[in-house]
DNA sequence: CTGTTAGCGCTTTCAA
DNA sequence: TTGAAAGCGCTAACAG
């Protein structure tokens, strides 16, 4: 039985009253250190027990010089990718003993920097950047105290820590391939901010990938939105007022997206007969639309994990080998693509 | 100028050093203390910008007893009810210097207990446990080691600390009037499962807002599911093969209002033409559905603040009079409620 | 107003 | 194998 009535904090001191040893030996045998008197750690166990003793963690982080604190950094919370890369995070961290010292950056340097001073003062050991833009001055304030690294690829110009590099390729492939199958021909894209190197590298792979299954990239096809809901709205009404409309349209991230569904639900255009949508980011709504979205998703389970990994092996292993993690992309198709409306369909639907 | 070059930690010791003055004067310096010679505290904040320091949190809380961290435990990050809540709560408490031990207890009993030990070790302040489902003995644990609570009063039997009550009534009373005020009369409702408080509180005030109205409330209109995405898909097509079948539906919370959209578009059920639905709780993703869905709002942003305040008004203040925070819920109407059709018309549908 | 000193709770030498 | 004692970085008496 747990005593409850430990209404005051015992200490390894009082355990070691107690139990009639020295605290050196309740230290020795809360830590399990081989070559403790089984009899002795008995008796501490069962006062530990007895007297709802918990370690504390400052006192014992404070003389060990580890915190056991990791750092994570997201852009918002309420970006709806962001979620389960925590949920992850937090899960294989805690499985590992280590606790999470979570910041979302809201976008606001302010915001940013109080992360960064917030994570020194915790004394963390490794602090995972998982956002779409990073502040480079902040993150060299991190790695000149030595404090472990990692985050995505997507920064424009850091330089400090591990990366973590998406395979957007893959995915992006994967879905042109599906349309093309399908029979589409003018196959929009709807690109993201253009100065984030994560939309550069989708576009790009769009290009790619158009080029690869011989299909032709018009650049009235190509509109940039904002990753947005509201960019996504505005994105499809010049695509389909085209003399030649689009017939599918991908685009740079899930919310885009969503916004394009709902243009096109609101112009009564039909999803997937008349258009076929595909988003990007696999995050866990496009599951719940109506129609679930096609999409091609980054794994954030693996994510967290990679990141996480990544963490522990420079903190514990002191790995400073600079390779890259890479993590790939996957199309997962849903019920937002079907096969194009042929032209006579097309032509019947107009004049009607 | 920040120097960069201070690789090693610094300590008070070493600030009182190249200051030329003593740990005490560091400390008071660093702690706005009045009665503090203005030179030399220019002088040790001189230091401290020059060195880079940044104070050591474990080892000033150590003294202090205080670790400004209070714990928050959600059922999980994945439910979407929770991430603008656990962003609303890390904004606030971060403005009043505090950190958060963010632990998702998953519904799973072995979780839930590490969470409490990991609370406990870290030696929080507070825990806001915001969870649908609550384990009382280890409540009681947290409660037994004086530590703050504020929860949601949707457990059972809780006794320990401060509650906040979600005004179920109000948002779903509202609710109801609309879809009357819009001609509806076979309103159906899809419960949630029946061992939460919650679910039986909304319940209850759906029935209470249908005999406000002066509407029949027959029993084959009430359908149990079980706040996911496939109980709401399982719910309609039973309400819908009625002779007189349900022209609205309202649900004990999102998800299910989503499953039930989305079996509306698999059986061509046109929303809110031929159907009308309202959702609960408000979450963020409603907004993106198409048609986006009319729901009844809680707060998150309040009742996140609200168990931050209710929090720190224990800590701080040692307010110990039980008053219950209730919180208000709201009707938020979109596009998936409409008028309801007219018989006629019915008619025509089904003979045509 | 400032410095000296004694801890906070724990781990870790160093002797015994 | 165990205990005594020092010390992690900081704050809070207590003298001066």
């Amino acid at each position: 039985m747990h005593s409850v009535k430990g209404h005051h904090e015992s200490t390894t001191l009082e355990i070691a009253h107690h139990a009639r040893v020295s605290t050196a030996t309740v230290s020795r045998a809360l830590n399990r250190v081989p070559n403790v008197d089984p009899q002795l750690a008995e008796r501490v166990w069962k006062t530990v027990d007895e007297l709802g003793y918990y370690p504390n963690t400052q006192a014992r982080f404070l003389v060990s010089g580890r915190s056991r604190v990791l750092g994570l950094i997201v852009s918002e919370m309420v970006n709806p990718f962001f979620p389960e890369v925590v949920q992850s995070f937090e899960d294989i961290a805690v499985q590992h003993d280590y606790e999470i010292l979570l910041s979302s950056t809201v976008h606001d340097p302010k915001r940013w920097e109080l992360a960064v001073r917030r994570m020194i003062e915790r004394r963390v050991e490794g602090v995972a950047l998982l956002t779409f833009a990073e502040e480079d001055s902040l993150t060299e304030k991190l790695h000149s105290r030595k404090i472990s690294l990692v985050s995505l690829d997507d920064a424009p110009s850091a330089r400090s820590g591990r990366k973590i590099q998406v395979d957007y390729q893959n995915g992006i492939r994967e879905a042109v391939q599906h349309l093309a199958a399908l029979g589409h021909v003018r196959i929009a894209f709807v690109a993201g901010p253009s100065h984030l190197k994560s939309s550069q590298e989708r576009k790009a792979a769009f290009e790619r990938s158009m080029k690869e299954v011989g299909l032709e990239i018009s650049s009235d096809l190509i509109v940039v939105g904002d990753h947005s809901l509201e960019g996504g709205i505005r994105a499809l009404p010049p695509l389909m007022s085209l003399v030649d409309p689009a017939t599918a349209v991908m685009c740079s991230n899930d919310m885009t997206a969503i916004g394009v569904m709902r243009q096109a639900y609101d112009s009564g255009i039909e999803v997937p007969r008349e258009l076929s949508i595909v988003g990007f980011d696999g995050i866990r709504l496009t599951q719940f639309m109506t129609p679930p979205l096609t999409t091609v998703q980054i794994p954030q389970v693996e994510l967290a994990k990679l990141a996480f990994t990544a963490l522990r092996e420079q903190i514990e292993f002191e790995h400073k080998d600079d390779s890259e993690y890479v993590i790939p992309t996957q199309l997962v198709v849903r019920r937002s693509t079907a096969t194009v409306l042929k032209s006579e369909h097309k032509r019947q639907l107009k004049s009607s």
